[in-house]
Parts: structure tokens; sequence; C-alpha cells
DNA sequence: CGACTTTGACCGGCGC
DNA sequence: GCGCCGGTCAAAGTCG
């Protein structure tokens, strides 16, 4: 779990996100029982064939240090640890909406007799957090990472609805939560800044997506390739890799989107690894 | 009017 | 037990 990021890193991925436009600064994948068979998802997105243009095309774009490390936040492993190492991720999300339905309908049809439909409700609702919270304890894989980026929301291709904000303690910026907007899917994803350097947006997935990302399943007729948008990050791309889904990304882009590119990455591999601290605004005083 | 955001309230976990 | 904090809900508001 300590050793540094594969040397092997492939051209591909690191590719992939030089096409994002926004220079990836760090990458902190969850270690845990689940993070085991994702890992390995995602190493199989490092080997993925190459869908970007090579580094001689990143021209003049200045370069920013990668940093890349496993997370050590102890809180999220000892969460992850209670989880099962199931491979296969999608029966993961649609297992757990469909168990969350199920028991909704259960806990109905036993309280039918009640008198008190408030009380029945309260307990419905109680016993379907409860069930929410462990879920997604015992579940869901998170995959952080940092980008530097002017934007906090990042497109990635997926559509999503924001459900909540909080303000962060120690932190003058607040974190965002957002569900992904399709009705099968369980990905939620948590944005907040680096108070630190508000320059950095850390952008934490949590799940995996059932489904395609939208912009990819667009026809290539149906619309032109995105436009050099500095914001926009195929993450899509990263995650549906480390989730252990087959990655349709850059179909139909056919232009590179700005690039930046990583002192640390030559020659198709990655040099030069620096863990870094988990964001001071989670990991401070704890 | 539907989709999405905002925001205060609520709840559970955790440390003291 | 209490208070703090993170995460989620849901009603109200906003926007196209």
């Amino acid at each position: 779990m300590e050793d540094p990021f594969p040397s092997s890193l492939s051209s591909s991925f690191l590719d992939h996100y030089a096409t994002s436009g926004c220079t990836l600064t760090e990458i902190l994948e969850y270690s845990d029982e689940c993070g085991k068979s994702s890992s390995l998802g995602f190493m199989e997105l490092l080997n993925m064939q190459d869908f970007a243009p090579s580094p001689s095309a990143f021209g003049d774009v200045q370069p920013e240090p990668l940093m890349i490390h496993r997370n050590q936040d102890s809180k999220v492993q000892e969460l992850m640890m209670n989880a099962p190492a199931t491979p296969n991720t999608s029966s993961i999300s649609s297992e757990s909406s469909d168990g969350i339905k199920d028991e909704h309908v259960k806990q109905d049809d036993e309280e039918e007799e009640d008198d008190d439909v408030d009380e029945e409700k309260k307990k419905t609702k109680k016993q379907l957090k409860v069930k929410k919270t462990i879920q997604k304890k015992q579940r869901e894989p998170r995959f952080a990472f940092m980008t530097k980026s002017e934007v906090d929301h990042l497109e990635d291709g997926y559509r999503w609805r924001k459900y909540g904000q909080k303000a962060v303690k120690n932190s003058p910026f607040p974190r965002s939560y957002y569900k992904c907007t399709n009705a099968t899917c369980n990905v939620k994803k948590r944005v907040e800044r680096s108070y630190n350097d508000p320059s950095i947006v850390v952008t934490t997935y949590e799940g995996q997506h059932t489904h395609p990302s939208p912009q990819v399943l667009r026809p290539p007729s149906a619309a032109p390739p995105p436009p050099h948008n500095p914001q926009l990050i195929n993450y899509s791309a990263l995650l549906n890799g480390y989730m252990g889904i087959s990655a349709n990304c850059g179909a139909g882009e056919t232009q590179p989107h700005q690039l930046s590119f990583s002192p640390f990455f030559n020659n198709g591999l990655l040099q030069d690894v620096v863990p870094a601290p988990w964001p001071a605004a989670k990991r401070e005083d704890q």
C-alpha cells in the first residue's frame, strides 16, 4: 500500500489527463478491500489504448507537478475494511438501490394496520437512513483527486444534481455534494476547494456509474467535438477504469483539448512520484 | 413546467 | 450524555 505509484503508468493515462486542460496535481486513491479490486480497474485504465495525442503535442503549456499517492485516511480505511471485496461493481449499485426499495415496500406492508401514519413514516425513514448509511460505508469505494482549476464543479461528461452544501471546518470554502442525475446510478461526488491553495479543487467520487457518460453516448454526427474548454475533464474515463467499467472514453472526440503536461511524466513513465498530504482541511487536527 | 440550486433542518457517528 | 461535525433531506426558489 505504501509503494510508490507504479512506474509502468502508461502514457495513455497521463495523456488523458493532459487532454483535460486542468492540471492534475494529485490523485488520492482510497485503499481498502474494495480498492484492491477497484485498483485493478484503475490499473487497467492505465494500460488502456491510447486515445490522446503524443506528448509532443503539448506544446507550450506550463507544466505542473504531478503527485500521486494512496490515501492515508484512517477513517475511510476503517470504513472500507468492512467492505466486501466485490469486483462486480455493477451489482453493487443496483443491489444497493434495489435493496432500499425492497426494504421500503416490505416495511409498508408490515405496518399496514398501524394507525399512526406519522410514526410509520418516521420509522421507515429512520430504517432507510440506517440502511443507506451502512450500505454507503460498506460498499462505496471512493476516489479523490485534486485539480488546479478556477471553477469548482468540473465537467466530467456526466450530469450531476447538487443536493447539499456545507461549510467546511477551518476552511472558508464550502463543500458541495452532487449526485448523478441518472435514476439508476448511485454515484456521488463531493467538491471542495483546498484552503491551503484556493486554486486547487478537491473532487471525491463515491460509487460507480452504471451507465455510460452522456457525452460519450452522443453520436459523432449529432454534435461537433467539444471545444477546447480548459475546464472540461474526462474524469469519466479514469473513473470507469477505476471502477472496472470498460471506458469508451474519448469517443467522438477527435480533437485534443487544451493540454498540460507533467514534468514527472517522461517517455511514458511516471517519475519522481511525490507523496502529498491529504488536504489540510480534512486531515488537520485529526 | 421540469430540472436544477439553495439552504435550513435533521440525523448519525464520534470524541470528550 | 453532550456537543461538534459530516452527510443528507426536502421545501422553496430560480432558471431556461
